[in-house]
This record gives C-alpha cells, sequence and structure tokens, in this order.
DNA sequence: TTAGTTTTATGATTTATATCATCATTCTAT
DNA sequence: ATAGAATGATGATATAAATCATAAAACTAA
C-alpha cells in the first residue's frame, strides 16, 4: 500500500460525486478537509481495515471495489456487504473502540481517510453532513435487517440468488448485462451464508437454466428479471 | 390507543433520561418540541407502526417494552429487534417511504411522536443531537451486522441463548436475578430465528441443565454466565 | 368449577443442508 | 508448453433442523 498526501487528488476535482465529503461540506470546510485527508492506493486483495484494530478514523472509497468481513465461529469468514465508490468504511468510528470488521479491496482501489478528530469537527460545523450520513446508516440499517431476515428464513437456492442480486445492485451501476460478478466462489459463498460445495451445485443449477452463464471461472449475470423470480417474495415491501 | 398533548407529559420533568430529544436538544429547541410533541398510551400488544404505511415522522419510547417485526416469506414473522424506554421507532423509515417494520407493544406503554417536518428541523439545528442519532444508527448497525453473522453460523441452542440473552441486555437495565423474559415461545421464536417446536426443545434442554427455569410458562433467566457459556466464541471481538 | 381455547411440549418422520471424498478445470510461474 | 498449485464441481453420506402429529399444561370465560 502506497500512503499519500498528493494534493493532485483534489477533493474539488474528484470524479466521485458520491462522496459525502463532497456532497455536504460547505467549501470552508472542503478545504480544510482536502488538506487534512490521507488517500492510500490499494492492489487487489490488501487491507484498508482490520478487524480488531483500534478505530482510527472514517475510510471513503473514492474508486474500486470492496468487500467487508467479519469473523465468525470457528474463524468462518463472513461477507458483511460490498461497496464501492461513495461508500463509508469504519462506521462505528468516533467512539475509539475497534473496527468489528476487515475491509478488503476487490480490485486496485483508492481510498480517502479522515481521522477521529478531522471529521468529528467537520459534522459540528456540517450538519448536513451528519444529516446525510445519518440517513445512509439509516439506509444500510434497512439492508442489513433484510438480510438478517434473508438469512434466516431463504433456502440456498434463494440466497445465491439474493447475493448475486445484490453483487449486481451494488456493483452494476450501469444496468449493462451481461454482467461480470466481481466475486470468487469463497467470497460468495460468504456472502450468501452458505458453503462452496453447495454453492457450486446451485449456480450448475442455475447454469442449466439459463439463469446465468459462467466464462472461465467468472460468474456472469444474464439479466436481474429471471434471478429475481427465483426468490419467493416477502409479505410486503422490503 | 389514547392519543393526547397532554402539558402535563412535560420534556422538562420526564424522567426517561435516555431520551435523545432531551439530552442533546438546546432549550430552545426542548421547548419548541415539547409543544409539537404527540403522546401516546398503548396497552399490551397495540400496534405503534404499521408496516407499510408511510412514514409520518419518528418515535420516541417513554415507557414500556416493544418489539420490532417484519413479515417475511410466506408471511412469517421475524422479530428484527426489542426496544424500551429511550428507544427510537421509525428511524429505519426515514428517508425511506415506507415503514419496513410494525412496532408492537410487549406491555403498557407511553411513546411520544414527532412528525418529519419537526424532527428535521430539529436536526438542522442541533449538530449534537443529530451526530448522536448517527452514533446511534451505526451501533444499530453494527448490531445487526452481528445478527445476521449470528443467523448464518449459530446453531438453534446457540440461537437460543442468544436470543435470550438479548432479551437481558435490553430489558433487565438493574441486572437483577431471576429475571423473567417478557416473551412468549412464539415471539422468542420468532427473534431467534427458529420455530417454535425447536425452541420447546432447546428450552426443556435448558431447564434440565439449570440454565433457565420456567414458572407458569414464564421463561426466567438464572444467570448469564451459563447461558453465554453454551455460545462457541467467535473469532475475535463482536 | 368446568368446558373450551390457547399455548407449550415432545415423539416420529422428512427434508434440506453440511460435510467428506474425489475429480476436473483453471491459473501461475518457470 | 508444462508441472504444480489453486480453485471449482459433483457424488455419497451424515446430520441438524423443519415439519407433522399428538398430548399436556395453562389460561379464559361462563
Amino acid at each position: 500500500m502506497i500512503k499519500s498526501n498528493n494534493k493532485d487528488n483534489d477533493c474539488n476535482t474528484c470524479l466521485t460525486d458520491d462522496c459525502f465529503i463532497k456532497q455536504y461540506c460547505d467549501s470552508d470546510s472542503l478545504t480544510l478537509l482536502n488538506e487534512l485527508k490521507n488517500i492510500s492506493f490499494y492492489k487487489e486483495n490488501q487491507y484498508i481495515a482490520y478487524e480488531g484494530n483500534p478505530v482510527m478514523g472514517l475510510f471513503f472509497i473514492q474508486k474500486g471495489k470492496v468487500k467487508i468481513t467479519s469473523t465468525g465461529i470457528e474463524n468462518k469468514q463472513h461477507l458483511v456487504r460490498l461497496s464501492k465508490p461513495g461508500g463509508i468504511i469504519g462506521h462505528r468510528g468516533l467512539g475509539g473502540e475497534r473496527y468489528p470488521i476487515s475491509a478488503i479491496t476487490l480490485e486496485e482501489s483508492t481510498v480517502c481517510f479522515f481521522d477521529n478528530d478531522t471529521i468529528y469537527q467537520s459534522f459540528m460545523n456540517n450538519p448536513k453532513l451528519t444529516f446525510e450520513l445519518m440517513m445512509y446508516y439509516s439506509k444500510e440499517l434497512r439492508k442489513s435487517e433484510a438480510k438478517t431476515k434473508s438469512q434466516a428464513q431463504m433456502n440456498v437456492r434463494e440466497k445465491v440468488a439474493d447475493a448475486l442480486l445484490s453483487c449486481d445492485t451494488v456493483f452494476n451501476n450501469e444496468k449493462m448485462y451481461p454482467f461480470q460478478v466481481p466475486l470468487n466462489r469463497s467470497n460468495l459463498a460468504d456472502f450468501a451464508g452458505i458453503n462452496t460445495e453447495q454453492l457450486s451445485r446451485i449456480l450448475s443449477e442455475f447454469k442449466k437454466e439459463n439463469v446465468i452463464s459462467v466464462i472461465k471461472n467468472t460468474i456472469v449475470i444474464i439479466n436481474t428479471e429471471s434471478l429475481q423470480s427465483l426468490i419467493k417474495p416477502f409479505g410486503t415491501i422490503e
């Protein structure tokens, strides 16, 4: 990992429009934050944050794809969620405890970091930022609770379809198909909450049913409708 | 349900010290909010909010015990979480169109309500309130993600122990034992994410092992250590 | 108190999923 | 291009949990 305070990576010229800092800070705050931010560049499969390490601040993804994982019973890995440019990592933050999760890049990525004090000052000076971040968490919370429900009530087939759809929702911004899923079998199994053998079997079924295709080892989503149709509908809205 | 704008229920004399409004609003805001709030009184088993209904604002529990549920596949009920005085309901709906959950009282309860506009104004005028509520969300998110992991990795025995411990954490403020669990078998099964038959079996085991006792049909937690010891530890911290 | 209703408990059986074992494919480095 | 390593696929078996069926206990209202 190469650290940098590269001034060319200026918030004002940054193309990541979904960034909360850029969107919701006034220009004074933005200028200051621009000075105080720390940019890191990662290759595929590198750690942005380590589970169990002390919380130092907040990470904002500028570029790339990231998985957030957590260690479970008997060190089994659980893939908590996926994130992309505009996404925020380290959300427990600010209380100064320890990261409950690890964040690992799925491809080459760029990440901006702000330490606890800096980000706290920004919150106090930019109520809109705090409010929007609260909304972001609120949305993440709804998604997380929907996932808990899925885990409790879906069968493996539905879990796989659901995991693939989540991948598509997070990463396929342009909604272009066919879409290549940027997770290997192990990651996808951890995400779906099942084991790799079971995942393989289900994927083979999906292949036969022309719901997905596989080139080399990469899973390709053909369209979301057929995946959606594999999931029994919930009682009301999500 | 009896609605009221009873001025005797004044925020300034309210005994619910955990309330976010009371804790984090300046006195001007508090005076205004006190005017604009709407207090409702509920008996056991009444709805505070209905899943699928339009989001009107935020509920703050002043008194009582509440369960938050969500409807799943084939209308199976999922008990999302439990709440108590100081707890907030409907915050998951913030930013969304409709409540993704229902909130139902477990006993006689009192709940304060603020509509969307009122609460939004408070956020803009009280950065500390917004910040603390953001932290509340972030904590809820972490808990939710931990629960997803549990669902994915625990066996039924562990799920039951975990659900009982959660009950204790939320409701047994005084940490006094023996402690009566305010959920019936059906609620507890929905909370643990298993079915009632399985729950009965596990509870019978726990009874034999003197981890819990049962008087009439009420589950009684004798101590938390023995329950805790039934759960295989996770890799690192929660 | 008693009859009827609801809630809880438990045995028998089925089913879905995890685990174990093995083989095939794809990737990687020389 | 090839060997070895890593990743993915699939069959056989074991196991945990859900479902079905029935009984017991507790609550409710006349």
